[in-house]
DNA sequence: TATGAATGAGAATTCATTCAT
DNA sequence: GATGAATGAATTCTCATTCAT
C-alpha cells in the first residue's frame, strides 16, 4: 500500500504503510507493533515517536482514508464519472461507474479491508464513516438521479437511497466473489461479467417486457 | 446467542454460547478465554477440556456454522422458499426470501459477524463457505432459475450467479444499513422499505418501459 | 521484612515481603516487578494476579502499615507503655518509650523507609497517614499529658503537640544519627546516649536551676 | 528553585534549575530527561552536553547543595547567628536560629527533598553530606556551647551531639507539620507555636522548677 | 471432571542515550 | 554548540495454557 505524498515524515508514512500491510493481513489486535516496526524499516521504538499508542495507528489509518483518500479519491471520482461523463447513456455510465470503483476498491484494499472490519466493531468509526463518505455519496447519486429522471432515463419513483444501495451491493458482491472466491480471469471475461451487473442493476431480474430493453 | 439442543457436554455448549457472544463483540484476537470462561460460568481451565487451544474454539463456532446451521437453517429454508412457495409471482416469492433471510440473518446475527471477520483474513474458512454453503446455494438458485425461466416469469439470458449475487448484495446493503447505519424504524416503514429493495431487484433502477411492470 | 500470619494466600504475602525488601533498598520507582518476582520466588505474572499494578503494590504495603502495624504495633504499644507502665517517674517512662520505639522503628524500618519517601511526595498518603497514625497518637499523648499534669510530673502550660513533636523530633534525630550516620555501637553505649537524649527532652539545653532536677 | 549566579554556562544552570524542580516534585527515578528538557526549555540531547548521564544530573544538584548551598548558606548563616548575635540570652539566639533555619529550609525546599530522598538510598551521599556539613555544623555548636556554658547559659554536661539533634529533631518535626501536614497558618500563630518549640528545646517537657526559667 | 493458581512467553510502551545535521 | 529524531534495551502488563488438587 503506498501512500500519495503528503507533508509527513518520511518514517511515519513508512510506518503507516507497512502498519496498513500488517493489519490487513492479520486484523488489528492480532498485528504487533513489533511487526510493523520490522515492516516499516525502523526501531519499535520509532513507531510510539509517531503514534501515541497503537490505536492511534488504527486511528492514522482511518483518518488517512477519511480525509486524504476519503474527498478526493472516493468522492471526486464518484462526481465525475456520474457528471463529466460524455455519455448520454445511463447503462454506459453505470458500467464506468462499476470499472472505476472496482478498480478504486482494488487500489486501496488493505485500507479497506482495516475499515470495513473496524467499522464491525466500532460504532464511532461507522458513524464518521456515515458522516464523512457514505451520506455524502448518497446526496451526489440523488442530483445524479435527478439529472437521468429529467432525462426520462431513471424513473422517478425510484428511491435513490435503494438505488444506491443497490449498485454499491452489486458491486460488492461483484468485487468479493472475484477478490475472495473467485479466480482470476481474463480481462475479457471480466468485462463479459461486468456487464452481467450491470445488465441487472439495470434492469433486475425478472422477465424482459421487450428484448429491445437491453443494450 | 442460544445453540440448539445437541449432543454435545451442557459445559461444551455454554462456552460455545459465551465465545460467539464474546468474540462477536470485540473479535477474536481481542477476546480473552478468561472473558469467555466468565461469561459461560466455568473455570477457565475447563475451556481447554473442550478446545485444545483459545483457535479451536473458533474452530468449533465455523464447524458449527457450517454443519449445524449451514444445512438446516440456511439451506432447506432457502430451497422452502424458493420451492414450496405457493405463490406463482417471482415478485412475492423475492419479497418473502429476503424478509426470511434477513430474519435469519438477524438471528444469527452474532455468529455471522465472527464468520465474515475471520472469512476476510483466512483462506480456508472462505474455501469452506464456498463449499458447504455458498456453491451449494447457488446450486438451489440456478434449479430455481430454470422454472422461474420455464413460467415465463424470469428472463433466460440472466446469469444465475450475477443474478443471486444481486439478490444478496441487495440483501446485505439492506441488511447493513439497517443494522450499521439505520436507526430503529417501524415495522411498516420496513416493508415499504423492502419493497423498494424487491422492486429494484425485479426491475432494476432504469426507467420502465411501461408502468404496468411494477406491481 | 517478616510480615505477620494473616489471612492472606502464601504467594501474595511473599510478594508483599519481597517487595517491602526491594523498594525499601531502591525505592519505588527504580524497582523493577521482575526483581521483586525473583526475591520473591515467583513468576513475573503471579505478582499481577494478587496486584493489579505495580503501584498496587506499593498501596498493598501502605494499606498494610496502615491496618496491620498501625493500630496493634505502633498506637497499641504506644498506650501501653504511656500508661500500663508501673514507673511513676516520667523520665523512666519517656526512657522506655524511646526504647521501645527504637526497637519498633527497627523491626519495621524497610516499610518505614518506603512510606517516608512516598509520603514525601504524595498528599493522599500523608492524609491518610494523618487521619490514621499521627493524629490518633497525638489524642493518646494528650491524655497522657494530662495525667503527667495531675500528677505535677509535666508543666501544664507545655503544648502537647510541640511536646510530642519534640519527642518524635529527638528520637527520629537519634534514630538517624544511629542508623544512618552512626557507627554500630555497644549496647551500654546505646544506653548512655539514649540517657542523654532523655534529659534534653525531659530538661531541655538550658542550664539546670540545679543539679538535683536530673537524676 | 532558582540557583545563584555562577560561572557556568546559562543552559547548565537552566538545566539545573529545571532539574531541581522536576525531581523534586516526583523523585530522581519517576522523572525523565525529556521533562526536564522541556521544562529548562533545551532540547533535550542538550542535557547530554553538559551532563554524561541521568545520574550526573543528580550528582551536579548535591554537588551544588554541598559546595555552593553547603558552605555559604548553612554553614555561614549557622556561625553567623550563634556568634554575632547581639543577643546575650540563650533563648532568643536559638529561636532566632529556628527562624532562620526555616527560612533557609523553605528556600531550598526543592533541593533539601531531593538530597533526603536520595540520602535515604545512598550511603555515598550520607557520607558526604556528614562529612562536608553536618560535622561541620556540629564543631560550630560544639563551639558555641562552650561559650554558652562559660557563661552560664547552657549546662556543661549536656552532650552536644544530643543537643544540636534535639535543635534540629525540633526544628525538623517542626517544619514538617507546618509543611506536610499543617494547615497555613498566620504569621502571629507561627510565631507562638516557634515560642512553644523553642521552650521545650530550652527546658524540655518536664514540670519546670519555678515558672521564672520561662521567659 | 472441574478447577483456578501459577506460569512465562510475548505484547505495548517508556526513556536514557546517541548522532547526523 | 545545539538540536531532536531515532534507537533498542528494559519495563510493565497480558493471557493462553498447564497442572496439581
Amino acid at each position: 500500500m503506498q501512500l500519495p505524498d503528503l507533508k509527513m515524515p518520511d518514517k511515519e508514512k513508512k510506518i503507516l504503510e507497512a502498519a496498513i500491510t500488517v493489519i490487513s493481513e492479520k486484523g488489528f489486535s492480532a498485528s504487533t507493533t513489533s511487526e510493523i516496526a520490522q515492516m516499516a524499516g525502523v526501531a519499535e521504538g520509532t513507531i510510539f515517536r509517531y503514534f501515541k499508542t497503537k490505536k492511534d495507528i488504527l486511528r492514522g489509518i482511518f483518518i488517512h482514508l477519511v480525509n486524504i483518500v476519503g474527498e478526493p479519491l472516493i468522492l471526486d471520482s464518484f462526481k465525475k464519472i456520474l457528471f463529466h461523463s460524455d455519455q448520454k447513456d445511463l447503462r454506459a455510465i453505470i458500467k464506468a461507474l462499476l470499472k472505476e470503483r472496482f478498480v478504486l476498491m482494488e487500489s486501496i484494499y488493505p485500507m479497506l479491508r482495516i475499515i470495513v472490519t473496524e467499522a464491525m466493531y466500532h460504532e464511532d468509526i461507522r458513524k464518521t464513516l456515515h458522516e464523512k463518505i457514505i451520506s455524502k455519496a448518497l446526496e451526489i447519486f440523488k442530483l445524479f438521479q435527478e439529472e437521468m429522471v429529467a432525462k426520462g432515463l431513471m424513473d422517478k419513483d425510484i428511491d435513490p437511497l435503494a438505488a444506491s444501495r443497490s449498485i454499491y451491493g452489486n458491486l460488492v458482491g461483484f468485487f468479493i466473489y472475484q477478490k475472495f472466491f473467485g479466480f482470476v480471469i481474463k480481462l475479457e471475461d471480466f468485462d463479459k461479467d461486468l456487464d452481467r451487473v450491470v445488465d441487472i442493476i439495470m434492469y433486475g431480474i425478472s422477465a424482459r417486457q421487450n428484448s429491445d430493453a437491453r443494450q
